[in-house]
DNA sequence: GCCTTTTGAATTGTATACATATCATAATAT
DNA sequence: ATATTATGATATGTATACAATTCAAAAGGC
C-alpha cells in the first residue's frame, strides 16, 4: 500500500483551496499556523508550499513568507495568451494525428445533452483533455494542465457570466471539431486561439476594473 | 545584503552539474551524502531537491530516493518538440510585435563576426533571447526557458557534431532575421520550427542508438 | 530446489530545538 | 517635529534526533 504522506496531503488540499478560491491572492501562508492547522509540524507544510511555489501557486511576499500568488494585469494577459496558444497548437496537431477512432470518441464528448452549469463544465472539461490527449504530447499537455491550474483561480469568475456564454461555447467547440474531422490543423488551431480569447476575453472584463493583485471574485464553475 | 541561503547556493551548484553533464541521468542524489559534501544539514539539500523536482530536473527512484531525471525516447522527443513548437510561436508573435528598434538590435548580434563554437554558442544564444523578449510574453519566455534548461543535458551532445552544422544555423537565423523584418509571421514561424528540427534530430540521431534513460555522452558546447 | 516469510540495515519522512534575519515600534538626538 | 537608530518580537532558515518505510538478504517451510 502507498504511505499517506503528510506533505502531499498538504499540498493538495492548500491547492484545491486556492484554485477553488477559498484562500485568495495575496493571503498569508503562515507555517507555523499551517502546522497547526493541519496538526502537523512545519517540516510538511514547508515541503508543500515550496513546490506549489515552484509550480507558481504561491509566492514570496514581506519577511519571505509564502503568500497565494498575486497577479498583475501584464501576468495575467501573458499566462492566457500562452493558454490560448498552446491549446491552439495542441488543437493543429490533434488535427493531424488524431485516429478515427479518437476522432470518433471525440464526436461523442460534444453529442452528449447537458442543461446545469456543472453539466456543461464537465463535457468542457472532458473536450479540452480530449484534444489534449489527441495532440500526442505528453509535454505539452503537462505545460497545459499546469497553466490551467495556475488560470483556475481567476476563471472561475465566468461563473456569474451571462449563459449565452454557454451556447456560444457549444457552437465554437462544433466548428473546432470540424476542422478537426476534416484534418485541417491551421483552421482548428485559429478556431481555438478564437474560442479561448472569447472566453477569456470574459474573464479579463470582469478581473479589470477590480484591483488585479489582489483578489478574483470567489465562485464556482468553468466554461472555457 | 541578501542573506545567503544555504538551498539555493545547493540548488544552482547540482542544476549547473546536471545541465552541464558531470551529473548523468540515473545516477543517484542520497540527501546524507549531499549534506556532507555541501557540509550542510539535510533540510537545505532536501528543499532544493524538492524544487528540482518540481522543475523537472530530478525525480523519485527506488526507496523515494532523488535520481537524476531519466528520459525515454518518447519523452525526449515530445520536449523537443514542444520547444521547437514553442519557439516558432515565440517567432511568430515577434515578428508581430518588435519595434524597429529591436529589431535592428537583433540585426546587430547576427552581424557580429565569430569563429569558436564558444563564440558562436554564445551567439545564438542571444539571438534566441532577443526572439523571447521580442515576442513581449513573460509566461512563455519562462516555458522557453525551463524546457531549455530541462532539455540542455542532451543538446551538449552536439559539441561533437559536424562544424558544418554551425554553418547552416547561422544561415537560418538569417531567414529567419528577414522574416520577421518583414513582419511575416508565419514565415518566422515556419522557418523557426524547421531551423529547431534540425538541429533538434542532430540530437535525437546521437542519442537514439544509445541507451536513452541512461547517460547521454558528456560535452561542452551548444549549437541550436 | 524454489518460494514464502521474516528480520535487519539503510534511507527517507517528520518533529522539535535553535540560529538568524526581518520588520515594527519606540526612544533619542538633531 | 522629523529623522535616525536601537531594540525587541515574530517568522523563517537550519541542524539534529527520532519514527516509519522500503528494499534486500537470509532463514525456514513446502
Amino acid at each position: 500500500m502507498s504511505a499517506p504522506r503528510s506533505a502531499d496531503q498538504i499540498h493538495a488540499s492548500l491547492s484545491a483551496q486556492i484554485v477553488a478560491g477559498q484562500l485568495r491572492p495575496g493571503d498569508p501562508l503562515a507555517e507555523a499556523a499551517l502546522a497547526d492547522r493541519f496538526n502537523m509540524s512545519r517540516t510538511p507544510v514547508r515541503e508543500a508550499l515550496q513546490r506549489m511555489a515552484a509550480e507558481g501557486l504561491v509566492e514570496r511576499g514581506p519577511r519571505r513568507a509564502f503568500i497565494v500568488r498575486r497577479m498583475t494585469p501584464t501576468d495575467l494577459g501573458h499566462m492566457f495568451e500562452a493558454l490560448g496558444e498552446i491549446e491552439a497548437l495542441c488543437a493543429r496537431l490533434a488535427a493531424q494525428r488524431m485516429t478515427p477512432i479518437a476522432r470518433a470518441q471525440l464526436t461523442e464528448i460534444l453529442a452528449v445533452e447537458c442543461r446545469t452549469h456543472d453539466d456543461y463544465a464537465a463535457l468542457n472539461r472532458r473536450f479540452h483533455e480530449a484534444l489534449r490527449l489527441g495532440a500526442g504530447n505528453q509535454v505539452l499537455s503537462d505545460l497545459l494542465a499546469d497553466l490551467n491550474r495556475r488560470t483556475l483561480p481567476w476563471r472561475n469568475a465566468q461563473f456569474h457570466t451571462s449563459n449565452g456564454r454557454m451556447d456560444s461555447s457549444r457552437q465554437e467547440h462544433h466548428a473546432i471539431l470540424q476542422a478537426i474531422i476534416a484534418q485541417d490543423g491551421d483552421k482548428a488551431a485559429a478556431l481555438m486561439r478564437d474560442h479561448m480569447a472569447g472566453s477569456l476575453a470574459v474573464v479579463l472584463a470582469m478581473i479589470a476594473p477590480r484591483e488585479t493583485t489582489g483578489n478574483p471574485p470567489p465562485s464556482r464553475g468553468v466554461t472555457p
